[in-house]
DNA sequence: CGCCTTCTTGAGATGACTCAATGGTGGTGG
DNA sequence: CCACCACCATTGAGTCATCTCAAGAAGGCG
């Protein structure tokens, strides 16, 4: 609907040099080859505001992106109008890869701060893929990652409490940030710019009472939520509350 | 813990041309090389009964596997002893690989009824999608085709009633059991070896509510189940309940 | 300054859970 | 061949977590 506020920036592929984290071991690989026939295969960097959509969920999968700054939420919408978060991507990550040509979207993608993302053909990325054997691991070491978050993320909706979710949702993020030094002052306090609805969303839960569970982890000094950040009082009982479990490889 | 009821039968590398389905078209591409040295890469069938494990959570990931015969169900624990079902592996499926070494199995696999399997040392697959590109994109492929199981399945779980999760897992199973041609009699009815306690693991509920929603689906004309099968009396009304939506691709 | 989005709180409804007991069914060993 | 046993399905009664509906408060932005 709102997809068109999707503005061009510039077409550079030396930008994707910057990607951080992930996306920057991933493209390192092939970054010589790559640069070398530019004029072909060409990747820009896109920039959107806050609240529209990268890509619909069915939309033809044409693009994958590395986001650069700024944090999206990819969801999936019920038939009755609902929508359930899948997974919060944060700068570096790599998402909207589809190993198909011809094939859709499983999940929209929607900005919930301003962003920056860097856009990869899909056909170019198969035919990089093709050429480069590392590549091709290094992309299912990603699929296998998120593969094991939203296998976290399931039994999480099938079997925790609100409470639970939620605790687990706000220290998944504080780790990803603290990875990626995003936290904010010196400690345990991090941005959040997701509003209460979306973070019921992505914990299947009604923004009511998402509301009503963050109040109470207020009221039992485990965690602080303010528009736009979080501060967590106490470490460790929020992950125990979460039952979090750090991820073992890397 | 009984996961030594696993018993290797033979170890012929030519058995896995048998594999049908998806992991047929997977392997085909690599086996004239791979047959060719199979001395130092060997794959072997395994059978395991029922109620036993293929691997568990957390255990260090050797192997792969592409499942022969039988039914699986891959699932996680919750620390409170809970089980949360992830997805059943039917004859074709490939399951259990890890792109990184040293690393671990996400979830765990429980034979549902006996079970005949391929095995395939992950060092065997990394080499061999070192060597042949077509083979990594087809394993992007796999991957990404489960992963858009569990976003439907979080979807699911985050957003649909108890009788629409069991509507949609009827529905699902049916529809991947008649592409394999294994649905029973002439029509609309399948082989359905979970019992209600695992139906219940796999949609997130209580053995006992899954029993009173079969109920009501059996009292409404749209599904039998009884030990063993299902019968779906009403296959439009039942895909209706789930908001089943048949997959795009392929 | 005023609107609009977001957050907050209350009251009542309900879907799913827990605990508990009973009934089937198939397998196994005597 | 029968009797028992283990596992599975079924049903009832009561509880609880989460939802719905509804209204009001608090910021931020134009």
């Amino acid at each position: 609907m709102q997809n068109n506020k999707l503005t061009e920036v510039r077409t550079s592929p030396t930008r994707c040099a910057e990607c951080p984290i992930r996306a920057k071991a991933l493209f390192q690989v092939v970054a010589d080859d790559y640069l070398q026939d530019a004029e072909s295969r060409r990747t820009a960097q896109y920039r959107l505001t806050s609240r529209s959509h990268l890509y619909q969920e069915g939309a033809p999968a044409t693009m994958a992106y590395t986001l650069f700054s700024g944090w999206l939420m990819l969801y999936r919408n019920h038939s009755d109008g609902s929508r359930q978060g899948l997974r919060i991507a944060l700068p570096g990550d790599f998402i909207g890869y589809a190993p198909l040509s011809e094939s859709v979207y499983s999940h929209g993608a929607l900005a919930i701060t301003d962003v920056t993302v860097c856009g990869f053909r899909q056909a170019d990325l198969h035919a990089m893929i093709d050429n480069h054997a590392d590549l091709a691991r290094q992309i299912t070491a990603i699929q296998a990652h998120y593969l094991h978050t939203c296998e976290v993320n399931i039994l999480g909706l099938g079997r925790k409490t609100a409470e639970q979710r939620i605790a687990y949702t706000v220290v998944e993020l504080y780790h990803r940030l603290e990875r990626r030094d995003q936290l904010l002052g010196g400690g345990h306090e991090l941005p959040f710019p997701l509003t209460q609805e979306m973070l019921g969303e992505l914990t299947g839960l009604t923004p009511v009472h998402t509301n009503r569970v963050l109040r109470k982890l207020r009221s039992d000094g485990v965690m602080i939520s303010e528009r736009q950040r979080i501060e967590i009082l106490d470490l460790p009982k929020l992950a125990e509350i979460a039952d979090y479990r750090p991820p073992v490889g890397s």
